[in-house]
DNA sequence: CTCGGTGCAAATGCTTTGCAATGTC
DNA sequence: GACATTGCAAAGCATTTGCACCGAG
């Protein structure tokens, strides 16, 4: 959808911070906007790799992480041990509840959080680049299925 | 301070769990007790070591999982590869601020957040067992040495 | 033509595991 | 005694790195 408006947002990122502008770096780009939810570098490598386009594994870690720099994506760590990143383009800040039992995430939004957040960072002198609020427990099926 | 009370509290936990009472999981409780702010696994590891005190790093790993699930310590993923501890017993629940140039680490308490918290929770029929909030940014620090 | 980027495979570093020995219950 | 726990070293696994080749600027 917004894809034509990530790709030239990566392009300005790339060139205003003296990155080539590769193929490479926009198939991945496409994955990354094709991709729904939540997906590790893994998965966003194996689906590279069954549709057909060839990038290295590193070249996907360090494109991620380019992305994550322009805002493009966001990057997670649910308890596991890998990251997790999601689409951040044009998507509200939002949160996590995870449940231990099944792994499922729920979003949600608050600016309530959001000002607290702000508050906290001015009284600190603090300088947000990104906030994380990760509320770990069992979610409403998984009670019932005790 | 608290050390007679975490021992209990832990030597509960472990009968009620059936684990075994053994005097390496006391060694580490100990230590945990004696360290102030956020450690790792290794420098736990290593301070014992340097201590005199003989605990294989697999034990130490195995009995920092069942402190935390005991709650006498707390354990974070603060965007490195690792993972950080603290004690959580006796003190009251905290959020971070963390500095991606000096890795400095500010706590703060809120209960706005942790009254959001509840009600996300309760709207999502979602049974919370440990929360985090992470602010990762710069510090005023190293705001003024920029 | 220069030097950043890529692919590959090997290396790294945290954490877990396999297995024999040990010690709790 | 039975079997959970330990220690050690080896294995796992996500991520990074070294290096030769490639291609963007």
């Amino acid at each position: 959808m917004n894809l034509q408006l990530a790709k030239e947002r990566f392009t300005q990122y790339l060139k205003s911070g003296n990155y080539r502008i590769t193929p490479e770096r926009f198939v991945i780009l496409d994955s990354v906007m094709q991709t729904d939810g939540h997906f590790d570098a893994d998965e966003l490598f194996s689906q590279m790799k069954t549709g057909g386009q060839k990038v290295s594994r590193a070249t996907v870690y360090n494109t991620l992480d380019l992305l994550q720099d322009c805002g493009l994506i966001s990057k997670y760590r649910f308890g596991e041990n890998h990251s997790r990143y999601e689409k951040a383009f044009g998507r509200p800040h939002h949160h996590h509840l995870i449940c231990l039992e099944c792994g499922d995430i729920i979003e949600f939004v608050s600016e309530k959080i959001e000002k607290v957040e702000r508050e906290v960072c001015t009284s600190n002198s603090f300088k947000a680049q990104t906030t994380t609020l990760q509320i770990f427990g069992t979610c409403a099926r998984c009670q019932k299925d005790e």
